[in-house]
DNA sequence: CCCCTTTTCAAACACTCGTTTGACTCTTTC
DNA sequence: GAAAGAGTCAAACGAGTGTTTGAAAAGGGG
């Protein structure tokens, strides 16, 4: 529903739609310094709009924000839709692949499209009031969607050892959007395009599925007496 | 250098050192909010000091950051030391796991010495204008050491691949940091006590040895043309 | 004694933030 | 043409920010 109501705009050669101007530029502004840090006055020059312009359609800034989110949302399940193609029949590790490559095309992708996911990448850093609404539609299911995958890859895993595989496999991805400016300066040599967010997500993927294996066989053989220095009463194999 | 000059506190009783409740409130909330999110006022109050302490003492917020950073930096490496105890002869696993737990604990520890793991975490994050001079001497030294110890683990492997394992290792540990709210949320299971960090940097190496082998070993084998779906030109093996 | 340095304090300054106001333009409807 | 609504705009408001000011307190040295 671009068009309102029923009036025109004011100024039919500059096509009003202030209102997707103000949500393009908010989805960018957002996804590059998070909700807090940024400005409705940044969002509205970058919108060629007036400030006050979000007051009306939005309410406030919060309603812009969780606008921005709902907007992008859709636009990014377009492009990346959850299985990126992946039948759930296909082998584990080709939808582990997957879930990785496509958890970083939403963040890393240079494409507008990847809005959503740097959104929600700010948004598990620094969690806003729209989590609460976020969580159980987003955030949930892609957990429970990445544990069900890597309960087929180590079958004898506990529940423990699955969410911190989780975490290790989600850690590594994030790592790439957070540390984004400080890896390129470290090792210049790391670049994001198309090519190396392939590379990457195999990556990831390769060295998550060994790190699965060394964690089913390798666990209590030798690395249990052989890393710790003084053994813990804890640490009792979860699987 | 506590006491200043020559004269004495102008209230003996109430035992001034101002400077000091500066360093140590500022550490606490610059750990916790951040560099930008901080206000000198709420360090002011918790310290029981007035704003313009912060201008005397230190300069501005920024002199009272870099103090706190270099304070916090000694208090740190005195109690959670470089390689914990660890000999370079050990074995390069035993040096992956001193890594990995000292890592944690700097971040995660309940201490108050945990501050400047806290500190780094967020300037990797998000850096301010002291990242350039903490580079060269803290986080670089850092990086060169983990891959000093990485490819001890995978003689074979190529610069990338140990780049890229730095950053899976590093992103692992971090990811607890950074996302703790909302792993705290997500799985309440998880929590962060000594023993459960104890735990996590078992989980976390074990998972980073596995993925290390499974890089060195299955990378040619099979996860090549049956994880990728259109093959990139790119993608030329870095072992 | 007065002068000097060090340190503290309440108050203000200059700025940015999100938000609000009230008038204004333009279109549609009666 | 008049009334009403939709949308825009410059300007200001109030609350926050980091920073600065100028005076006052306190002790040491001449």
């Amino acid at each position: 529903m671009p068009r309102k109501q029923r009036n025109a705009p004011p100024d039919p050669e500059h096509r009003d739609r202030t209102r997707e101007r103000l949500l393009r530029a908010g989805g960018e502004v957002f996804a590059d310094d998070g909700f807090r840090a940024a400005t409705v006055r940044r969002i509205c020059a970058k919108a060629d709009a007036n400030v006050s312009a979000v007051k009306y359609h939005f309410g406030d800034k919060a309603g812009l924000y969780t606008a921005v989110l709902e907007h992008s949302l859709s636009a990014s399940l377009e492009k990346y839709p959850p299985d990126l193609g992946v039948l759930p029949h296909d082998s584990p590790r080709k939808r582990l692949h997957a879930f990785v490559r496509s958890f970083l095309l939403r963040m890393l992708a240079e494409d507008r499209c990847a809005l959503y996911g740097r959104l929600m990448a700010r948004e598990i850093a620094e969690p806003t009031t729209a989590f609460d609404r976020i969580c159980p539609v987003i955030i949930r299911p892609q957990f429970e969607r990445l544990i069900s995958v890597l309960r087929e890859l180590a079958p004898g895993a506990g529940d423990r050892m699955l969410r911190q595989s989780v975490m290790s496999v989600i850690g590594q991805c994030l790592h790439h959007f957070h540390a984004g400016p400080i890896i390129r300066r470290l090792t210049p040599e790391q670049t994001y395009g198309a090519e190396d967010i392939e590379q990457l997500a195999d990556h990831i993927t390769r060295f998550s599925l060994g790190g699965l294996i060394g964690l089913s066989t390798a666990g209590a053989a030798e690395s249990r007496h052989d890393l710790r220095k003084k053994t813990y009463k804890s640490v009792s194999r979860d699987t």
